[in-house]
DNA sequence: AGGATGATCGTCT
DNA sequence: GACGATCATCCTC
């Protein structure tokens, strides 16, 4: 998924960019929402693929991932950077801050750029709806993995389903992680 | 550049 | 009653 292209269209305005770092919430993964079984919350990551799986968390944030699996089986690929595309203006105005860098450099910060809420729970992105994934023209080379931010249960968190596009000045967490 | 902390609430135990 | 697939802010090196 890196390489493919995320927009949203609002009555505000279009906003959106190119992914250029994800992570992978597979099968028997006990970091995945899907590790318990399949539950009102996490019900989309077992639906159909490219469809959005949106959450709360933190109780005040979004984050936005792309279902990945055939109906039944639980997982999702979490979006956890763009590289800003359309709506630069609209998407410093929704953050609240100017700093490019700052904008969609984190699965939290990408979704309030583009206006991803709940209400977009369970939407078909290769459909013609508001919220549209668009694969590139030519696929992304230069890609690199690492272990996942922000996973603490052990076992899980030695796994490289961290991916980014090398050299990307967009990405989110620590420089380390991203060489 | 990297570590600690508080905010804030739905979900699960 | 505890704990997040996070972020902004404050702190030290």
């Amino acid at each position: 998924m890196i390489g493919w292209r995320l927009v949203h269209r609002t009555p505000e305005g279009l906003t959106g960019g190119r992914i250029v770092e994800t992570e992978a919430y597979v099968l028997g993964d006990p970091a995945s929402h899907a590790f318990r079984g399949e539950r009102p919350r996490n019900r989309v990551m077992f639906g159909p693929p490219f469809h959005a799986y949106v959450y709360r968390i933190y109780g005040r944030y979004w984050c936005f991932n792309v279902t990945s699996e055939p109906l039944g089986t639980g997982a999702g690929v979490l979006v956890r950077a763009l590289e800003p595309g359309e709506g630069l203006a609209l998407m410093r105005e929704r953050r609240g801050v100017d700093a490019d860098r700052l904008l969609c450099s984190g699965p939290s910060r990408l979704a309030q750029a583009l206006a991803i809420d709940g209400s977009l729970d369970g939407s078909d992105l290769l459909a013609r709806g508001a919220l549209r994934l668009e694969p590139p023209l030519s696929p992304a080379t230069r890609i690199g993995r690492s272990r996942r931010i922000g996973i603490g249960h052990p076992g899980a968190a030695r796994r490289l389903l961290r991916f980014y596009e090398k050299g990307s000045v967009w990405l989110s967490g620590p420089k380390k992680l991203s060489p």
